[in-house]
DNA sequence: AACAAGTGTTAAAGAAAGTTAAAAGCTGAA
DNA sequence: TTCAGCTTTTAACTTTCTTTAACACTTGTT
């Protein structure tokens, strides 16, 4: 059982845009071309894709910028850059901004399949996929069926509650940025999205406040860490 | 506290081969150059490699078949192609039996190395979590959990607090440059960061009193260091 | 000694986070 | 539709953390 892996293609040139787009779909790869780098992170927050293929020089907004910000809402999503440039610094600047990899125009749409392949090879294996039973301390959490037990009665978990709890365990002993959090669970960092996950991070605490080992931290103007011994 | 990356180099040309090793070998990453695909195939076997760069044209045994031979032995070594051929097949060649990316000669060795990284990002991901205890006098100091003990009630850190202390604990006996914790810590080493690391200190003096064998001493011009006897 | 630059220390102001409760929103059953 | 029971957000107040400011003291230099 496979997910569906979304692409998310970002080229102005609508032509080679959408050769692209149908032969990526005919492989299998659903695809969403969108024609600047602004529309392009409209999408990317609208919809939830597996895989950024990037075009450099776009109107409105280049690709550099574009994945910048991709990256400041996800840090695993893959990214591979398209350019007409085959300058050093530029492929170099790609990889920088958390490119995965950079290929140059002209290039043959078999190699771009299979260098997409190579990377969501990697991207999926490691058992990160979705794992929906963590254990931690005394506790085990269920994410699938909202559900953290600690020896006595399950404790049953609010939606809210069960997605910041996957994402403080996904992230165990090591910081959750709060934007980074904000984005995933309330797709938008505001202010008041702020205090509720503070809320949120109040009642988390309630439930795991049993077993002295796990502490949930805050790091003052960065995020909440997850810490177990 | 990162884990020492290991790089397995095939490259039948003596000289590009020394170079690119002592290039990685400069960038921290210890590597072993084998002439031919069999040597690399047996050193494969000998050692624990993290990385493989295998060139494709090689007398007794080809890059292709090297590549496939290992990825009997592991699936999940990630592996990169260097051939003087752009030659398409040969690309999607070399990703069929498994390669992670491919690279045609001539390249430079910075990009050789930002897409290695890239690909090391992916494959590494799980849990780095550094566990850090540090012990000092009579103190007992755990990052993770910011708390700094001393036999009786435990202190709690504050996230800078806990930052300052840790880059003092690993510089222990050693000056602790300003300018690197400012750029550590407060991402830029204004007059006004400088001021408050001065106040950091001040705290981090306080709770460290107690002991008198644990001595945090000011170096003029240069910074900080903790010292224990 | 005189001066400038660097550091020690304390207090305050400002920003972020902790907490509780009420308001608003949602969902399913009557 | 309306209502009850739940989840989520908003609001208000409290506490904690970080930065800024002020002033005193040290160090090194001329």
């Amino acid at each position: 059982m496979e997910k569906k892996i979304k692409i998310l293609l970002a080229e102005d040139d609508k032509n080679l845009g959408n050769i692209l787009k149908n032969y990526l779909e005919a492989k299998g790869y659903p695809t969403v071309l969108s024609e600047d780098g602004k529309i392009a992170l409209e999408n990317f927050k609208r919809e939830n894709f597996d895989f950024c293929v990037l075009d450099i020089m776009m109107p409105v907004m280049d690709g550099f910028t574009l994945a910048t910000k991709i990256r400041k809402l996800d840090q695993e999503i893959p990214i591979l850059f398209l350019s007409a440039k085959a300058m050093q610094e530029d492929k170099l600047h790609g990889f920088e901004v958390g490119a995965d990899d950079y290929l140059t125009k002209p290039f043959s749409m078999e190699e771009l399949l299979v260098r997409i392949k190579a990377i969501l090879r990697r991207s999926n294996t490691p058992g990160s996929s979705d794992v929906s039973l963590f254990k931690f301390g005394s506790f085990s959490f269920d994410y699938n069926r909202q559900l953290l037990s600690s020896g006595g009665e399950p404790q049953k978990l609010t939606s809210k509650e069960a997605e910041l709890l996957k994402l403080l365990c996904e992230n165990m002993n090591n910081v959750l940025d709060r934007t980074i959090a904000l984005n995933k669970i309330w797709f938008d960092d505001s202010y008041f999205n702020a205090r509720s996950m503070d809320v949120y991070i109040t009642k988390l605490r309630k439930y795991l406040k049993d077993d002295p080992k796990v502490e949930l931290i805050n790091v003052h103007g960065v995020g909440f860490k997850l810490v177990v011994d």
